[in-house]
DNA sequence: CCCGTTACCGTTACCGCTAACATAGCGCTT
DNA sequence: AAGCGCTATGTTAGCGGTAACGGTAACGGG
């Protein structure tokens, strides 16, 4: 039968499978790898010797021996968000067959945290990095700089990029929902978000969306800010608040599609005549909106495709050779759904 | 200023450390990893060497070298669940402050996959593995005996593990939400939920529920099953499928929450009496439940609970000393919400 | 003055694997 | 028969760190 190790505790090596199949170790690595000409015989007593032991090669000390590590570092804020595995997924699609593979740090949306993510990452000397947002620490952009590796920022490209850039300009996507608002004729505009003052596409989207009604000459009225909690229910309160004390607001833009999905859901239980006397909307495009009693309007983030593109660039980049980055800009697609009348 | 390595491409190591801080290698090793006593003064000149070339330690070398890896491979079925986002904050919370670090790979409810997400994360040498569940394919569970390292089996005791396992009965949970029914005076009672045989979890809940009702002698009335889309738009879809095929079910059980929240609505959108009229219930406690109208009966999964209690475990285990493995069960919470009636 | 301690730092020998370069054997040409 | 070009395999020398041990200076007690 099988031969099993000396000892029991001790790890499989190379050399275990060359002994067991009686080949050099170099042999054997090169089997395992598919890599130069073994002879058929030979490649089948090998993988045989490897399967019944059970051997599983040793990638640290294959990382280290060929400089070559088939990991790709991907940064986000957070994985509760609902967006970001969708992110995650449009680059695990993407990479599926180059051998590369991704792993996942998360910020929680905090700069020192990313610094430390992005350290411990970078140690591992990847093959490329992939980070959500173009604001860093400066020790961050640094080692980004520096690392000698393809870097893709995603999600946003309202700012300047270290290599190369790949999302929305989350400030049009403001303007361009300000513009369709006034266009549906609403006048008094609430808006509702996050309190972080670390969600800088949050922040883009509403300075585009203040811009954008400023043009027609208008200003948003009221605003609430939430942090922490479920969404929905944040959503729910936080409209019931600004409805509250702005009972003649006509609008409601909410900076996420959870919120304002909390908001629609406590609108029409409350009677309120949407979108005719009320308007609403979110950002994302969130697949959950296709559950709600009414389609809520909103602006697809394009956030498999800005995963796809990223993972494109990383896994297209050949081997060490930094070609200039680029700028891929995705257009957002307004879906203006059930919650903003229509002429 | 700072000295710059001769060749600004190739990357940096110990030894330009140790060249620009005029100490040896092995010092500077020391004093980056706090380890055997270095002199203030020298800790100060490698320390600064350090920070201004901008050098990043590459683990890998450490890792071979030092026989040590402060990775914990995390392997889940998926991101999209909400319910393992959860689970994986439970351990990032509880592995924070252990140096350690978990590395997550996702299986889509696929054995193949999780055999080659396995085989990936073995091959590099991890501290312990926490894997979903505790079907695997048999090289699975051969590779996890052979690890070597701690391996917790959670979400789920109904069956053998490997090594620890945590979680909760699902047997006992669908049962347990059985005689809750029951009890409350439903007699015509629907099972929805997915159409993924290898969700072992679902089915298992699945089992117990019929298994609860066949002692009192009922049994689950009809079925109805699903697959991919958004969860909240099947949860409506199906409940309105399975109501119009079978008028005179008083009970609906959802295999989930966010099916059971479409279902939820679509209920109360159509008039439908609930809980008097008719009874529904969903299974995981997310909170997203806190925004709906009403608040959906369900069964607290202990997510965040059992991504504590495996990272404990792991990060409890001293180095290579293999304790015998512990079972650890939780207990899920049943809570009634407004959608079963109370006596 | 010698020797043992202590505090600090350097040397050596790997860790497990792979790039790059030998080398052996073989059939074929000339 | 010598020489060539293959293919299949082996040998050597690291990759960039760290464990383990060794050495040295400074100091104090006997």
């Amino acid at each position: 039968m099988a031969r099993f190790p000396a000892d029991p505790r001790r790890p499989l090596t190379l050399r275990d499978v060359s002994e067991a199949s009686g080949v050099s170790e170099m042999t054997v690595s090169r089997v395992l790898r598919n890599r130069g000409d073994v002879s058929e015989a030979t490649r089948m007593k090998v993988l045989e010797a490897a399967r019944t032991l059970g051997y599983v090669p040793n990638k640290i000390a294959g990382a280290l021996a060929s400089q070559r590590v088939n990991l790709v570092g991907v940064i986000i804020p957070s994985l509760s968000n609902l967006v970001f595995p969708e992110v995650l997924s449009g680059i695990s699609a993407e990479l599926e067959d180059t051998g590369l593979q991704p792993v996942v740090g998360v910020t929680n949306y905090r700069p020192d945290k990313e610094e430390a993510v992005l350290y411990e990452m970078l140690s591992w000397r990847p093959s490329g990095v992939i980070i959500a947002g173009l604001e860093h620490t400066e020790a961050a952009r640094a080692m980004l700089e520096n690392a000698g590796v393809p870097v893709v920022e995603i999600m946003d490209v309202d700012g300047e990029g270290v290599d190369s850039v790949v999302g929305i300009s989350h400030r049009r996507a403001g303007r361009h929902m300000a513009e369709a608002i006034v266009a549906a004729g609403y006048r008094k505009i609430g808006f509702l978000g996050t309190k972080m003052p670390e969600d800088h596409r949050a922040r883009k989207r509403f300075e585009g969306f203040s811009e954008g009604l400023a043009e027609a000459g208008l200003a948003v009225s009221d605003t609430e800010f939430y942090s922490g909690g479920s969404a929905l229910l944040k959503g729910r309160e936080m409209t019931q608040a600004i409805l509250a004390r702005n009972p003649d607001l006509d609008f409601l833009y909410y900076s996420n599609d959870m919120i304002g999905a909390g908001g629609l859901l406590w609108c029409l239980e409350n009677g309120y005549d949407v979108p005719e006397r009320l308007g609403l909307a979110g950002f994302n495009g969130v697949d959950l909106l296709d559950g709600l009693p009414r389609r809520l309007a909103t602006m697809d983030a394009c956030r498999r495709e800005i995963g796809r593109k990223a993972a494109e660039i990383i896994a297209g980049r050949p081997h060490g050779g930094m070609i200039g980055g680029e700028v891929i800009e995705l257009e957002p697609v307004l879906q203006l759904g059930d919650t903003i009348r229509r002429r």
